[in-house]
DNA sequence: CACTATGTTCCCAC
DNA sequence: GGTGGGAACATAGT
């Protein structure tokens, strides 16, 4: 499960791997993958180079040299991997980006999640996702001001909010439940009600978690792993995701499951107090 | 074999 | 337009 830590761990991944690296031929094995038909993708990315690869919340973007973006979501279970040429192909690769090196990219899902989108450079914002996407969790761009703004016009909970990639971009399931532990909010507190100090709080913990998991190189859950198939490391960290049943690490009290806006979420009953009107 | 869990986005109703 | 409920995606696991 992908969140921004992991993106990002993918993202610097493949810039080390294929950044300058020029597209020969393209096998689309899997077609409901793209969001244009199989010929119009050939055409647009065949014969290019992938000049850079950036990243936007959850989103890698493939820039190449003809001003064409490669928009790809890893959803759940994506991965990229870069093999030599000729490696049989398993059951879950779908797209084969064969490199002009002997080298292949491969996107590989096991659940078929994942989308890739082919825009022009400048057109990111027409695709539902990216149009609408909040800021990054860094310190510059996720302000006091802007949370508190938002967070205020809130009357659901904050977990769901957390989770809505047009409030905050990158927070998925796990980094989501992490956070608000170590804020010591409840799941399922209203939004607004949240006082500005927990604002500056919850604030200051989603940026050190991001980046720390970052530094990581994310979280192993399920089969999570890099482009050079690295597991990550940061799984070390966790305090709640995972761990229904046992002790909090804080108080003792046993961490609870429940769902929140039909999520797994777990939390400590004891420090993360419910607030409603 | 039927059912459920999984994370995210999309769609619809209020 | 915010909010919530549910569908869809595809598969593995029970």
């Amino acid at each position: 499960m992908p969140e921004l830590p992991e993106v990002e761990t993918v993202r610097r991944g493949l810039t080390q791997l294929v950044e300058g690296a020029k597209v020969n031929t393209i096998d689309v094995l899997y077609p409901k993958m793209i969001n244009v038909s199989e010929k119009e993708f050939k055409d647009v990315l065949q014969k290019h180079q992938i000049i850079r690869i950036d990243r936007r919340g959850k989103y890698l973007l493939f820039r190449f040299d003809n001003d064409m973006t490669l928009v790809s979501h890893l959803r759940m279970e994506g991965k990229y991997d870069v093999e030599p040429d000729g490696t049989e192909p398993t059951k879950h690769t779908h797209i084969i980006f064969h490199l002009d090196d002997n080298r292949e990219l491969r996107y590989k899902d096991s659940r078929k999640f994942g989308r890739m989108y082919l825009v022009k450079n400048g057109d990111e914002k027409t695709l539902s996702g990216l149009g609408t996407i909040g800021p990054e969790p860094t310190d510059e761009t996720l302000t006091f001001d802007y949370m508190k703004s938002i967070m205020n016009k809130a009357r659901g909970k904050i977990k769901p909010f957390l989770l809505n990639q047009s409030n905050i971009a990158g927070l998925g399931n796990i980094y989501c439940d992490e956070v608000l532990w170590l804020t010591s909010i409840h799941p399922e507190t209203q939004t607004n009600l949240i006082t500005d100090e927990e604002i500056e709080a919850l604030r200051k913990n989603i940026i050190a978690e991001i980046k720390m998991a970052i530094k990581g190189h994310g979280t192993t859950v399920h089969s999570y792993s890099n482009a050079f198939g690295e597991a990550g490391q940061f799984q070390n960290h966790l305090h709640v995701y995972g761990r229904k049943g046992e002790p909090c690490e804080r108080c003792d009290t046993l961490l609870e499951k429940i769902k929140v806006a039909q999520r797994g979420t777990t939390y400590c009953p004891n420090c993360q107090r419910k607030v409603v009107e």
